[in-house]
DNA sequence: GTGCAGAAAATCGTATACAATATTGCCATC
DNA sequence: GATGGCAATATTGTATACGATTTTCTGCAC
């Protein structure tokens, strides 16, 4: 039964036009090519897409039901702008649900998705010396990919798509609260976690996960700030 | 910060057709007057509702990211017939989140939530004793009630959401797989849940949430039934 | 110059229309 | 009589069209 979990996500792969876009907002989103805030028009949408506003308004709808944008009735639909309130919610969730992952993760893990896991953490650190947007963005997503990856490995395709939105969500309020100029995730962390699954200490690893959680977390400024909007505009 | 869980769900509360919809079809499906399999097609939806065939589109693909409908491309929308694996996956998820919702539930439950809590064990019992498909449509919703409160009091509303996908998607696997006559839940069990977090027996009340969740799949029959669509046209 | 009312523009909500694909039934053929 | 292919039908995928709501702009009164 090890194949289990990827047999059933791979089904047709024609995409219905709208998933599409919907992957490409996502993507753009997670990466911060697109700032919290930002309208997204159904008719600009459909314009960069080259289709028609019903394909826009269902993949922005989709994206709605991810907590990713926000559609206000009648106003259309805008990046989310998660809420201090919010961003608290989604790392507890985090905290919640990571160590479970974890340890299913861990008891049906094979030595192949170990390197698979390590080869990701190369990856990610290689990246983490470049310079530029694109090396930057690339390797938000690669630190995202690391908790993805463990949720894929669990075999549990539904927390794995729960852990997708947290994760798509987590990188939005990095990007809105986020202070330090590192990217998001301490990178040796990830390397800890690995070495404690494969020796087998497993209540070490969820220790390690949830310091990682909580050292994310640390970075950020929650503080509410009312109607910054307008300071921002002076600051900056 | 108490009523923070609660603010941020009633927002507008004008709701766009379409989630109406959604609503309706969600409530017929986990009370089982709508049973696995069952055709959803766009038209007979959009006649239903008296609406076009556009609202009915969305609320089936907003239903299908719910997993409550599946939807095949260019055959239609089903109402989901979840797969045995995907029925251990629902199981374990619930496994997975619902000991740390309660924790958390504890953490912050007042004695208004436990009286609220009583009170939806009295309307279950009641149901319970009473005859007739409506009140066991009825208990049916009151029994994955209890879960959803306790999600409800922990104060994140992504858990909530979460679990309230995961309670709907339960109704489903026990109407396919459940044995006993007996509706889902032991109606006892979440009593002595209650009653645990009440006098702050923590662990314990994680453990016989546990229990909880493992005797509703006790009852399940999660063997693998080939082409039973064709068998049971004949036993039937 | 300020403030408000009304019109114009833009955008969303929903319905309808047309194209593409799948299903079904029928008939010819073997 | 069974089989294979073609036409008819039904259903989904996508685009366009129209009405409703919100926003923005304009001009007039004060």
């Amino acid at each position: 039964m090890k194949s289990a979990a990827k047999a059933q996500q791979a089904e047709d792969s024609a995409e219905t036009g709208a998933q599409q876009i919907r992957d490409a907002i996502r993507e753009a989103i997670v990466e911060r090519r697109l700032s919290p805030g930002t309208k997204l028009s159904e008719s600009d949408v459909g314009n960069l897409f080259n289709v028609s506003r019903t394909l826009a308004r269902a993949a922005l709808q989709a994206l709605s039901y991810e907590g990713l944008v926000s559609v206000e009735k009648n106003r259309g639909a805008f990046v989310a702008y998660p809420s201090p309130e919010e961003a608290r919610q989604i790392f507890s969730a985090r905290r919640l649900v990571e160590p479970g992952i974890l340890r299913e993760a861990a008891a049906r893990i094979t030595p192949d998705d170990i390197a698979h896991l390590r080869q990701l953490l190369l990856e990610e650190g290689r990246l983490m010396s470049e310079r530029g947007q694109t090396a930057r963005r690339a390797e938000i997503k690669a630190s995202g990919d690391f908790h993805l990856m463990l949720a894929a490995i669990s075999g549990n395709s539904i927390m794995q798509r729960f852990m997708e939105e947290l994760v798509a969500r987590s990188s939005l309020v990095i990007a809105l609260y986020g202070q330090s100029t590192a990217s998001s995730c301490g990178h040796s962390e990830h390397g800890d976690i690995i070495s404690a699954i494969e020796s087998n200490e497993l209540d070490r690893a969820c220790q390690l996960m949830l310091y990682h959680i909580a050292h994310i977390e640390a970075d950020l400024d929650l503080r509410e700030r009312k109607s910054l909007g307008l300071k921002e505009a002076f600051e900056l």
